[in-house]
DNA sequence: CCAAAAGTGTTGGGGATACACCCATGA
DNA sequence: TCATGGGTGTATCCCCAACACTTTTGG
């Protein structure tokens, strides 16, 4: 919408600020799940959202993203990536904010959330399941649904979506639910050995079928290997 | 850097705001030139930097670049790209300012700015000399080169630098220039055409050898093609 | 011995790369 | 006729996709 000096809304707002918001993604019970919160105040009372919040002038953009991640989950450490700016005057009708939107990954050993009494109404759902967010947030989430599949395709990403130890079907499961397709078992192995970016360290016990060979990433930091 | 209640720097800047800087591309005599300005006041007086400027509350994010673009250039429609924003805290010393910034690329009939008064001071570039610049301008600037040259090789945004009609050798000269390497002349040929994204639309005239065949893009919005 | 998931090789086709000569025009 | 850049085909290699059976364990 275009405002301008004739416009009565010139002006409506103020002031701008900035803010972050969180796509937490991990994958729960052979689905892709979100972070979303209930929101406790007008306009948008009981309305889900994504989780984030304002920018302090003492804090940069990353810091801002971690911090809120942990007030809200307890969690310090996690891969963050940030993803896109969003900047519509009328994504929030109460006043003019402008959000940085970050993509957060963590592994299935991580999702039980310590939060505190301010942040009790957070949850884990499915991103199938998501319904009509507040602001411009479902938007934001289908932009931060599709870095994480194509960078799953040309990044070792998964790394972070992994425990420390893991089976090779486990590591293509979390492609064929991500990228909503299956993959060949066989030609997933020699891809995946080819890249030499993982090494064995131990094997499964416990199952009622032959135990799969448990592997760990060599280096966890980002690299681009292009995977399909 | 960190400052939490207990560090003498809290509250250093009072408010933040929001800026977008821009990356304005365009090829020139064989080289990748880049739109840099020179600041005019207190603290980087006299040093060059990207063009940019504080975002209006009553205005999009988007609409904040491509009107500054405007005020600066005189061009009104130009492909424009966001790329990433730039938060650290002490990117410009005198306040606290979150950078969004863009990528904008023009054709080389395009080149000569209508420049104002206010903004006489804005020149062409080639990236290789640019100095050190300005704010993180240099950080940002790299950034948008490497979004260039991996934009390149898989999308069709290489028509944004082109003139409407152009030769295959022209189209080459762009990727071998700014990704800074030799391309085999009939592969790339062989690769462009079986894309099937140009037309045929007349021949060159008045040059001393075998005139060229003059091309078109049948598209010029946005669109995913793997080239290289 | 049965159920369940792990693990293992080969083949064919398509796209990428490497490479050298003739063509059309203006001066 | 010469200088300049435009335009053309083929052979090789490598990577990707398709495909089915055997192995190992717990119950």
């Amino acid at each position: 919408m275009k405002k301008n000096k004739k416009n009565p809304e010139f002006k409506k707002y103020k002031y701008s600020f900035a803010a972050v918001d969180l796509a937490v993604f991990a994958i729960i019970k052979n689905e892709l799940n979100v972070l979303m919160v209930k929101i406790k105040y007008e306009p948008f009372k009981s309305k889900m959202s994504l989780p984030g919040g304002r920018i302090r002038t003492y804090e940069s953009v990353d810091e801002c993203a971690k911090r809120e991640f942990y007030e809200e989950t307890g969690i310090k450490n996690a891969y963050m990536e940030q993803l896109y700016s969003f900047g519509g005057v009328e994504r929030d009708p109460s006043t003019r904010i402008i959000s940085i939107a970050y993509m957060i990954l963590i592994n299935n050993r991580d999702i039980n959330l310590k939060t505190t009494e301010k942040y009790k109404e957070i949850y884990w759902m499915p991103v199938s399941e998501v319904p009509k967010l507040a602001y411009d947030h479902n938007k934001i989430l289908k932009y931060a649904v599709s870095r994480l599949k194509s960078k799953l395709t040309y990044t070792n990403i998964v790394c972070n979506l992994l425990p420390q130890k893991f089976g090779l079907s486990e590591m293509k499961k979390i492609y064929e639910i991500i990228l909503s397709r299956e993959l060949d078992k066989r030609n997933f192995r020699k891809k995946i050995f080819s890249l030499d970016l993982i090494n064995e360290v131990g094997r499964e016990a416990g199952v009622p079928h032959r135990p799969s060979k448990l592997y760990s990433f060599k280096k966890r930091s980002p690299m681009i290997v292009e995977i399909f």
